[in-house]
RNA sequence: GGGGAGGUGGCGGAGCGGUCAAUCGCAGCAGACUGUAAAUCUGCCGCCCUAGUGGCUACGGAGGUUCGAACCCUCCCCUCCUCUCCA
């Protein structure tokens, strides 16, 4: 299928400049996406635009991610030392590397026809002197025309305005177009809606100097049908390093997909085909309490993300943890659990803990006062059974064979606590 | 640089000498109902404890006035708006 249909159908098409279509369907060609490394990982919400990468290969295209390496030491301008960007170059190739591998799953770079290539616009940007810059890049841009641009515009009107550095911002971007069109002959970008100024400030400027056409697509704004942000649980961001969200706690924010989305993010997030998540849907109409849509789309993303094995073993442990009764439960059984699972160890103590105390220390809860809270309204149980009173004491001898404790916050969040010797 | 406005809990935004750990909205958490869904309703939503008309830390920072300050004064830091003229 042709890499255009593909997102279409999808829906991933949110905006688009002309001949993209065309253009794609002429044949192969090769394209961009840009990854901001300000973090030590992606979240959830990259992974749109990480399919979106995967996809153009898949339809015989060459993808190439480009991290913001460069763009990423000025993006935020405020209050910095030399010092301090310093380390933040550092924490930035750092930064690459997680990110490098994150993205390795979803591209080939190994193919022989369409590989795919990770670049760090550092690589020239850091190189790039004001003179130059000003002269090479910044002639070819009419104030007036970037002025005209929604974003800059709105940003213009608005109470804040803008600084000079950020809205110089898309030139930088526009330069990395123009330097991959002659390294790579890459024509085609692609990025979040927001990223839509920044893409059409490239072309023009790869219009302008190198007389060539190229295009853009975006795409669209990931929403929740409650209208909550979306990639954010109670820990905070789901990241896709799985240090920092366990793949059990990243199969539970795509398990509890709100019905309305559900469809969408298969859409979205997976390779199904187009048949396939129509019978999902159907199913999941017929039947919501099944949750079939969302279990679906937990076990592919997993995968996708975190691969083959910690799919089946997060999706193993989300199983267990909710049939019902851990205490019928084997320790060996729990065991296997235990590395997925947000967990903690308790010293061994005859006389036992204060539930509070264990709850606070074992990182439940964020302070004692949350969880004799929790207690109170009857939102904690450890082993399957309610806390009711804030004063008990857990004793090592209700501990699943002398050694585990599952701790459940509410409705969905499992913790286990194993007992180690004093 | 001159002039103006302002910095309060995750965010927005009240408060303008005591009854303020701070109205309210959003977000968040829990409970009920369910399907580990949504919506709705209820409760909670700084930290500590012996859980109370308890202790501690907080309203940009540092001092000061006062029996008492988020609220008044001084200095400092930061943010935003504005600066041809007219209105």
């Amino acid at each position: 299928m042709d890499l255009y249909g593909e997102l279409a159908w999808r829906g991933l098409v949110s905006g688009e400049t002309e001949g993209v279509r065309e253009a794609l369907a002429r044949g192969p060609l090769t394209g961009y996406i840009g990854f901001d490394p300000s973090a030590p990982s992606l979240h959830v919400g990259s992974l749109l635009v990480m399919t979106a990468l995967a996809h153009m290969q898949r339809c015989g295209h060459s993808p190439i991610a480009v991290v913001g390496g460069g763009t990423g030491l000025i993006g935020d301008p405020s209050g910095k030392t030399a010092e301090r960007q310093l380390l933040t170059a550092e924490q930035v190739e750092a930064n690459v590397q997680g990110i490098r591998g994150q993205l390795s799953r979803f591209l080939d770079f190994e193919s022989a026809s369409a590989p795919a290539r990770l670049i760090d616009n550092a690589e020239w940007l850091t190189k790039l002197g004001a003179i130059e810059f000003m002269r090479d890049v910044g002639k070819h841009f009419s104030v007036n025309a970037m002025l005209a641009k929604d974003s800059v515009k709105r940003r213009i009107e608005s109470e804040e305005g803008i600084t000079y550095t950020e809205f110089s911002y898309s030139l930088l971007q526009a330069y990395d177009f123009l330097v991959l069109f002659d390294r790579f002959s890459c024509t085609f970008q692609m990025g979040g809606s927001d990223q839509w100024g920044n893409i059409t400030a490239g072309m023009d400027l790869i219009r302008r100097v190198r007389g060539a056409r190229t295009y853009g697509l975006v795409l669209p704004l990931i929403t929740t049908a409650s209208g909550t942000k979306f990639g954010k649980t109670e820990a905070g961001t789901v990241w896709l390093d799985p240090t920092l969200t366990k793949p059990y706690e990243f199969y539970q924010f795509w398990l509890n997909t709100d019905d309305r989305d559900a469809p969408k993010y298969l859409k979205f997030f997976t390779f199904l085909s187009r048949d396939r998540i129509a019978e999902l849907e159907a199913a999941s109409g017929r039947e919501p309490e099944k949750r079939i849509a969302q279990r679906e789309l937990a076990r592919e993303v997993t995968r996708l993300v975190h691969g083959d094995s910690a799919a089946a073993e997060a999706e193993a442990a989300a199983r267990k943890l909710f049939s019902g009764d851990v205490t019928a439960m084997s320790l060996q059984e729990l065991l296997q659990v235990f590395p997925n699972v947000p967990s903690s160890t308790a010293r061994y103590a005859a006389e036992g803990w204060p539930v509070v105390d264990l709850l606070a220390s074992c990182g439940v809860t964020s302070s004692k006062g949350e969880a004799t809270r929790l207690i109170r309204s009857g939102g904690i149980y450890v082993n399957s059974r309610r806390v009711t009173d804030e004063k008990e004491r857990v004793r090592p001898e209700q501990a699943i064979e002398g050694q585990l404790f599952v701790v459940r916050k509410g409705k969905k969040d499992n913790f286990l606590i194993r007992i180690v010797p004093d």
